[in-house]
DNA sequence: AACATCGTGGTACGTTCGTATCACGAAAAT
DNA sequence: ATTTTCGTGATACGAACGTACCACGATGTT
């Protein structure tokens, strides 16, 4: 039985253990035992890979981000082969939206790990820059872009116009997750101030 | 010593303990001990006081609701006898933003619980429905008395932009929490979209 | 005056948690 | 063939937590 094992993969099994049941129980309430049983090894396993609980915490965000990515990824190339800026900015809004079991995780997960990052140097230093950063540039340039093609009006403010976006995108993320709001709510009030940013004819 | 107390008064003042150690520590660290001695009072008064850690949480939580209230008011008012509905409106926005130790501890600690709601349905039946739909309510009044006095433009709905809005504030504030974003670029976005839906001349 | 009640302190109990320790079989290295 | 390293299990430990229990003085009630 015992061989010689792949690292990464085992830690990313035990990563999206950990995802699964801090989505399910909520991240506050998730022990290493927890994420031992739900993976379905020792608790002694989890030690081996992820030395102390913090680490595997640091190793569950980064996991988390990067699926975001891919989720984002595949949503933008749903939309067909080239899509619009419009349709690709719609795409990055709404993936982070929770509407299916996958992105009420997601989100719910991101907010625990930014309410923990505000005492928790480890964690502030993590992708709450970057990420987010990220995602501002991505939506910037779109916007630019319809401007240059005259399907946005050239007086807007394209970074301000990103910043607020995805402010608002998760703002309205957290009150569909609170049960506040539906998704479908939440949905029109981005498409409304998509339909004012982007639109033709000048 | 011992004589008859007045138990609400008690109740605030460890409420006010628990909302200070939390804001300092995080809420998912605080214990019945840390509030007891931020109070400065023994664990057993905590107890007696508040019978279980939940029902002290529940008190915190519609402590800082009310005291968020209070905050709102103070900002209108101080906004001149009768403010116009642009100056309320940004009052409100800008008033759940994290720029002071005050507010970014409400900010912090209303997200902490709003992730605890998730999973805890006690949580979950508190103010978070009640209180930013009355915010809701209020900011939808205040963009269509604007409209009526040609402070605003009639062809922006009133409602779908005050749940932008408030959501954009929010997502703003967590930005602002977690170090991605300074107060002021926060309060430069959302200037910029009141700017946009309150404009005179039509 | 006797008694019940209130506010308070101290402390103990049972659980859970993260981490550390010991042990051991199988593969790899020498 | 012997020795080292790797993956794994079981279990123990110390701390912290929420809660419960016991005691007691002061106040109000009868």
């Amino acid at each position: 039985m015992p061989k010689r094992v792949d690292h990464a993969e085992r830690r990313t099994a035990i990563a999206e253990a950990l995802v699964r049941v801090a989505g399910r129980r909520g991240l506050h309430a998730v022990g290493m035992r927890d994420v031992a049983a739900e993976a379905g090894v020792s608790l002694r396993l989890v030690q081996y890979y992820f030395e102390t609980k913090e680490k595997l915490l640091l190793f569950g965000l980064e996991h988390l981000a990067q699926r975001f990515g891919q989720r984002f990824a595949a949503r933008a190339g749903a939309a067909g082969d080239d899509p619009g800026p419009r349709a690709t900015a719609e795409a990055l809004l709404m993936a982070a939206l929770p509407t299916d079991e996958e992105s009420r995780t997601f989100h719910h997960l991101y907010t625990s790990y930014a309410v923990l990052a505000v005492h928790d140097r480890a964690l502030a230093a993590q992708p709450f820059i970057k990420n987010p950063d990220a995602a501002e540039d991505i939506l910037t340039g779109l916007i630019r872009e319809a401007q240059e093609a005259d399907q946005a009006p050239p007086g807007v403010d394209a970074r301000l116009e990103a910043v607020g976006l995805l402010a608002m995108s998760a703002g309205l993320g957290t009150s569909v997750l609170v049960g506040q709001r539906s998704p479908e709510s939440a949905g029109a009030v981005l498409t409304h101030q998509l339909d004012r940013i982007f639109r033709g004819r000048h």
